[in-house]
DNA sequence: AACGATGGAGAACGGTCGTTCTCAACCTTA
DNA sequence: TAAGGTTGAGAACGACCGTTCTCCATCGTT
């Protein structure tokens, strides 16, 4: 096992733990049986828990913002298709909400300035998506992120597509950008 | 210093510490400091940290959809008045969000049973007292808790008044509960 | 004034966490 | 094969947390 499956299998079991359970509720022994890494490679590759706390939220911030985008990148009805793919995401098994906002809401303003700096951009680089799918109104992509926000926030605590779908039907009737009537 | 009085007191510096900080990054000595009620007497009352969770998270539900009950009951514009009172909500200069969804978040589906209740039981008075101002159409209740989970979420992260003034020029919009054109 | 019950202040206990250290096994190079 | 650096497995360390215990002052009753 070289150094980068190292670094890929501490993430992904940081990844799992940490959105599964939360960040203080998984100590780093939980990450090292989770990884196979041993806990003094772990250490040398991030130097304390917060490196691989804003390691996990950065690469889940690359994957996710990659997958809408490239979900609603060519598509007939863009803002349709980012409440489709909310849609798809609620539906998953282990869906327990947004990372980011998990993380900030258990460390606080007052937590580490990494993890939050992480929390922002996520929320910065969501909010310039939406914008580049209503470039001629700034108004609207911050309606479509009060939607998306919303959404996610509902199918946290009752998961399922309907908040998604709901969402979408609002965004619709907001920007007509829906189906061609008929 | 009676019993309810030390209670009250509990709750108080609980409110102000499990808000602001996190619940697990309080310790119970916090909560005695800033309190003033000895460590014994907080354990009599409140025999575990759970207990004491619990009861700070039901007492902020009671005043936190009283409060919005009071500003939208008799109000010439029902669900304008919820997102007025957002509003002055998002303008305290400590709002960090929404208590409910922080602790979720913090806690996990793995949490404390009694924690979780409390959380779903808040969501659901939110729910219950949205419907009551659209009996006609469960469906727009829905719609307006994704504008107000939203308008939260958004809001957590960039506080002011933005996003509730945004969310109340969409729901007026597709509620038609807008002032009277002039 | 003497007594027992009550309550407060804070030390103590067991457990867990993040982090570091020990030490033996193992490669590499000669 | 021998030496030397590197690694892995896990014990160890110091700090902190939730909870309980100790000990003394206080107070109402006689």
């Amino acid at each position: 096992m070289d150094e980068e499956e190292a670094r890929t299998r501490l993430l992904d079991a940081a990844e799992e733990l940490f959105y599964a359970h939360g960040i203080q509720a998984v100590g780093m022994d939980r990450i090292r049986a989770g990884s196979g890494v041993p806990l003094k490679r772990l250490y040398r590759i991030f130097p304390a828990k917060e490196a691989l706390v804003t390691a996990y939220l950065e690469r889940r911030d690359r994957r996710w913002t990659g997958s809408l985008r490239e979900a609603v990148t060519g598509a007939p009805e863009p803002v349709g298709a980012v409440f489709d793919w909310l849609e798809r995401w609620f539906s998953e098994p282990d869906f327990r909400g947004c990372a980011f906002q998990n993380a900030y809401g258990e460390l606080g303003a007052g937590g580490p300035a990494g993890v939050l700096d992480a929390v922002r951009r996520h929320k910065a680089e969501l909010r310039a998506l939406l914008a580049e799918l209503v470039p001629d109104s700034p108004a609207t992509a911050d309606e479509l992120l009060i939607l998306v926000e919303g959404a996610i926030t509902v199918a946290t605590l009752s998961p399922g597509p309907e908040p998604a779908r709901r969402a979408r039907a609002m965004a619709e009737r907001l920007t007509g950008d829906g189906p061609p009537p008929g």
